[in-house]
DNA sequence: CGTAATGTTGAAGAGAATCAAGCGTAGTGG
DNA sequence: CCACTACGCTTGATTCTCTTCAACATTACG
């Protein structure tokens, strides 16, 4: 539950009041299935450990992995306002969460003008987000798509204040993840990787990344951190 | 105002709160910007009448349209939570929009716990909008993208009640504008419109978007409205 | 009516998808 | 302990889609 905290200055008694919605903690093996949200009402988590993403299955099979969620993100508030295309919450790592049921939020939203907020808050840090990303998906090339996804996991990891020793990351998506995230195949993702390797820029291997020039890494995608830095909004 | 009320189901009380934070209404002819984020604290505004779209310019020049804004919308909403990376609102037919000061907007959320909760409702409602457009840039192709967003405005536009005549609707934007939303060319969208007309499914001329066959249409693109329907939420 | 913007169509080229094979690594079971 | 297997990564060859460049038609608008 802190790790909610540490995003959104909540005082005590706010902290209180999302104790209380909280049902369970729900522990999940890599690869299961978190949140389904194409049927009934799902509720809502927070990741307490480990990574997992979301993702949607089109009709011709094609996957397009929407989100990747670390320790601290909230999952699912975007289902409080449609009914979820078939969006499913997988797994990436062992992941612990803490599951809170959409009805209690709801009720505690109408009341809790700070806890709503909050939520809107959280959301609209969601949408820059995937702002950026839909930048990428429709004028980046591949390296540069590669470049920037591991740039804004490798600042998102840094914000949560995550181990980092030597500038190495924990980095457990594999290629197939990359590629249904970047809008790519599998082996497009290998010859990008391949590339910002050989021009040191950086390295992914064994579940680790490696950031070895961020410079110019983020010169060649144009990367910028504005869209990560918070506002104060309480 | 009373258009926001029109997705939100507002009491006359909270219509008088609103109210009360609006600014001023802002009329722009087509072509004009309507907002920008890359500098210091920008307004929210809802759209009144005419249409509008935000966009984000790369360094390499290419344009990536990100949201189309119809009358009724909330702009810059997400905003309020990180600092803009450089979006451009522009207006794309004569807008008349109501704006609304960031300041005045945040300390309004902070005591009402309902405003809080619509904008965070408009802001998941956006989110999984854009999750259905984030799956069009990765994993589909220009036919398919083209065909996906001309059902949703097309659904949007129905939602809002506005003129249809025989089914034909009002589409200002231009191939360009399409292209730069699909993260495609202009001749790719001429192509894929071409197509689709040729195969009876929709045509796009001189303003007004006239879908003859929405089911084949659908069926091609995958095209479903779970993410369109709105839940309850107060 | 003339000029600029938009749309259409064709041909050539680039980037990524796809298909296919080979390699390293990790995990499994004899 | 050592095959054996499965999975993920790499690399090459080919194909396909979309881009780019270019010319031209059409529409919108002064």
């Amino acid at each position: 539950i802190r790790r909610l905290a540490m995003f959104r200055p909540f005082g005590p008694e706010q902290l209180g009041d999302v104790q209380r919605l909280r049902n369970a903690i729900r522990r999940v093996p890599p690869g299961a299935e978190l949140m389904r949200h194409d049927l009934g009402d799902a509720p809502l988590m927070t990741i307490y450990a480990g990574w997992a993403f979301s993702h949607t299955t089109g009709d011709h099979g094609g996957r397009q992995i929407l989100e990747f969620h670390l320790p601290g993100d909230l999952v699912g508030a975007e289902h409080l306002a449609v009914k979820g295309a078939d969006t499913v919450v997988e797994a990436l790592t062992a992941v612990s969460a803490c599951v809170f049921p959409r009805a209690k939020v709801l009720a505690e939203m109408k009341a809790n003008a700070v806890l709503s907020a909050s939520i809107a808050w959280l959301l609209a840090r969601d949408e820059a987000m995937l702002h950026e990303r839909m930048f990428s998906l429709g004028r980046r090339s591949a390296e540069e798509r590669l470049a920037h996804l591991a740039l804004e996991l490798a600042e998102r990891i840094r914000l949560r204040r995550q181990v980092r020793i030597g500038g190495a990351l924990p980095f457990p998506p594999t290629h197939r993840h990359l590629a249904d995230a970047l809008g790519l195949s599998p082996e497009a993702v290998s010859r990008a990787a391949t590339r910002l390797r050989a021009h040191g820029l950086e390295q992914i291997a064994r579940g680790v990344l490696l950031i070895s020039d961020s410079d110019r890494l983020a010169a060649l995608c144009g990367w910028r951190t504005d869209y990560m830095i918070p506002r104060e909004m309480l």
